[in-house]
DNA sequence: GGAAATCGTTACTTTTTTGTCAAGATTGCA
DNA sequence: TGCAATCTTGACAAAAAAGTAACGATTTCC
């Protein structure tokens, strides 16, 4: 499995943005520089963003980009599902829905591991929000507790 | 996120393998067909599987594949890794061992968040083998119940 | 009003992933 | 032995993803 690298710097950028104070702003070139990738790369990203209301931008001078939305109320399942098609999706089609594209329509032997996969990686990442992501270790440690836990379920649900 | 074609396609194939009955083998063809894809693209993956001892091969008339392995001794991430990188990787750099691609080297903002997916992917796959997807409704609801456990689990320890 | 800074949008190029082909090697069987 | 079935391997072609470039639109400030 793959994260793409439009979810990876999407989500990078939109990190930067919840870290601002208010009143402040970010440029494309000042996130291009902090992410190591290049200002148009920056700018298509943002294109996405904007378009889907992450984020908010304004033109010339003292322009720049800030979140639309409080960081504590964007969470991160949302903006993976703008950036790519869905948190997971596979080759054949859309294992959520109707499975039509693939050859198996009634007796795919994966597709349990696909809608398994699928509700544990929603579930956890429509869990965290962008404010969570931001300053700090206390916060980055609550969340590895709550991995930690689903760890120890999964030991007593051994199949 | 995304399943490559390759990590979907060769798990299916595996399942195929791990279906058959005692002394039982399958050819490229016969494999290309039940999973809708080329004999060529079947003959690679297989390759690949074999080249990492999950599967054995045999040439000539009568020849094809089975499993080099006993079904419920082998893990779903073990294949994944063999098919593609690892459960998990992203753009920038191997988050389980040092980031030493990426700009952030020290302060990555989604860093905990990548640990995190690798670690729940890790651990689901790691806990469902081969034998588990063959044959039936019983087996995957006991897999269901298990990801129902983890469900709960994130409720309980919201962050 | 004009210049500079900034975002918006589309088209294009490069790289990576997928998929195909063809020639070779091995085995079984008549 | 020789033919047919089968896997093996490397080179090639097509498609998708990632990244770049160019030009247009808007805003600020002088």
């Amino acid at each position: 499995m793959k994260i793409s690298a439009q979810e990876e710097y999407g989500l990078r950028c939109l990190v930067q943005l919840a870290s601002l104070n208010e009143g402040e702003s970010v440029t494309l070139p000042q996130m291009a520089e902090r992410e190591g990738i290049s200002t148009a790369n920056a700018g298509k990203l943002m294109w996405l963003l904007n378009k889907a209301g992450f984020v908010q931008s304004t033109r010339g001078t003292k322009g720049g980009y800030l979140l639309a939305r409080p960081a504590n109320e964007i969470r991160l399942s949302e903006i993976i599902k703008v950036l790519d098609e869905d948190v997971i999706d596979n080759h054949c089609g859309s294992y959520t829905g109707v499975l039509d594209i693939c050859v198996h329509k009634g007796d795919c032997g994966i597709r349990p591991v696909l809608v398994g996969l699928h509700e544990i990686v929603e579930n956890a990442l429509s869990q965290i929000t962008l404010a969570q992501l931001v300053g700090g270790e206390r916060k980055v440690d609550a969340m590895f507790h709550s991995i930690q836990g689903i760890h120890r379920t999964l030991e007593a649900n051994r199949v």
